[in-house]
DNA sequence: TCGCGGCCTTGATCGAGATCAATCCGCCGG
DNA sequence: CCGGCGGATTGATCTCGATCAAGGCCGCGA
């Protein structure tokens, strides 16, 4: 069912039980009065500028997030300023995680567009899981998706050729579009082509020329950040690289 | 079927108050009667022989696993049978988190040596967890640990050169040997350079140059799986690749 | 309107590391 | 004690993608 004044968006904002997302993020499964708890200990929503940081490296853990609206970037930097981009996060997904180990963020989490977020302070939460089981299993599984996620991610990192890396790439995003009801075949990338490359441990230049191919084989439809998925099916098979290629196969570890 | 002699054994190797790694593991903070019932949770600890799966990928999950002693490695298989190694795991470690997104395993675990772990049924674990916050809490603390390493991993694999793939690695684990009040500078390899290999995103062959060329330059000796740290300093050194090169510095991502 | 500064693309070249190939070594079973 | 096998090493060559270099495109501000 969509509501579909604008009005009611800010009304949105306020509640899970209202919310699109609640199925995808941490409320999936709670209800009642549950669901309303849940609610007060979400403090009000974090609207982010593109380029603004949400929390910074090394910053004071205090609070989880889960994206409104709009994405985000996570990254780390090293002594010497170098980037690695972790990961892209859309709406319904959980950032922060990395941070409750010792109280410190271990990543920097950044808007690439105007994004809102819903603040999850750690205190209050942590109350609640003491008297909602339910939501600590909730958030166990959703912080369980994340690292499978990572997991995938350590696949296409290892030994995957470059034109892999990408399909892999293009396929998650339109995958994720799709469970948000937006349309799975036509990507707005919020991202620049170097946090791209950055992601699939690739040059800048090298991604670029993916796309080109990727246009020319009649695959994609490029026109700067509006990507066109043409033929999901080709799409697809790329993801494998059917071939024997990429090596380490079964039994030639151990 | 234990004999009685055997069984005080157990006993000893039972309680999570009496094992040196309670401190790293999932009871540090917890005591007293809380710890009692957290080892009541803990079933019988299981013992694997080198290379005996512990949990296989697409099964279905019912419990976590922190290893007591030995070694682990996890990894995924993709269809045609490749192989990603996501990561090794010694005395302390949790695994099996990506299991509860779905209750299915997504990645696979082996013994690499003879090894035991501690089972913690799940069922279990989450009624604990509704009545021990701090056990909630300190669950939470060592998932997000894993989180924050594999972070660290997506760092190598993402733009590091070979040669600092293998010393970052190497010191991995020496830190990890060291905190188990082993000798950080005796490591006893338990993988195969195929393992190792495929965890790093390289080919065998690097691998084995990697360890002769550190071996030449004083850094390491290498007997097979001996490997002892003669110059920790220039391993550590070693880690970074100061120079530029490596790319993606600060500002070149957005 | 123009010019400037990002981002992005395209082309040319280079090199780290993969792949191919040939031993070597340690271990286990007969 | 020998033979074979799987893991490990070493060497030769090749290749994918990085790097270097040179514009092009777009948006924005003067």
């Amino acid at each position: 069912m969509e509501t579909s004044s604008v009005l009611d968006l800010n009304q949105l904002r306020r509640s899970c039980a209202s919310c699109a997302l609640s199925e995808l993020c941490l409320p999936a499964g709670i209800d009642g009065d549950d669901l309303r708890r849940l609610d007060d200990t979400i403090r009000d929503k974090r609207t982010l500028d593109r380029g603004e940081a949400l929390f910074r490296q090394g910053g004071q853990f205090h609070a989880l997030y889960v994206v409104r609206s709009g994405s985000l970037r996570t990254f780390v930097e090293d002594a010497s300023g170098n980037v690695q981009v972790l990961g892209f996060h859309l709406p319904g997904e959980l950032v922060g995680v990395d941070a409750l180990a010792n109280d410190h963020h271990a990543s920097q989490a950044e808007a690439l567009e105007r994004s809102s977020v819903c603040e999850l302070p750690y205190d209050r939460l942590n109350l609640l899981l003491g008297q909602m089981p339910s939501l600590q299993r909730q958030l166990m599984r959703v912080v369980s998706r994340e690292v499978a996620a990572e997991h995938q991610h350590m696949v296409v990192m290892g030994r995957q050729p470059a034109q892999e890396r990408m399909a892999i790439f293009l396929r998650s995003l339109s995958d994720r579009y799709a469970r948000l009801q937006r349309d799975g075949d036509t990507l707005n990338l919020s991202m620049s082509r170097y946090d791209i490359a950055s992601y699939l441990g690739l040059a800048v230049e090298t991604v670029s020329r993916l796309f080109t191919r990727l246009e020319e084989a009649g695959i994609l439809e490029v026109s700067r950040k509006a990507i066109t998925i043409r033929r999901q099916d080709l799409l697809e098979a790329m993801c494998s690289n059917s071939g024997t290629r990429g090596g380490n196969r079964k039994g030639e570890a151990l």
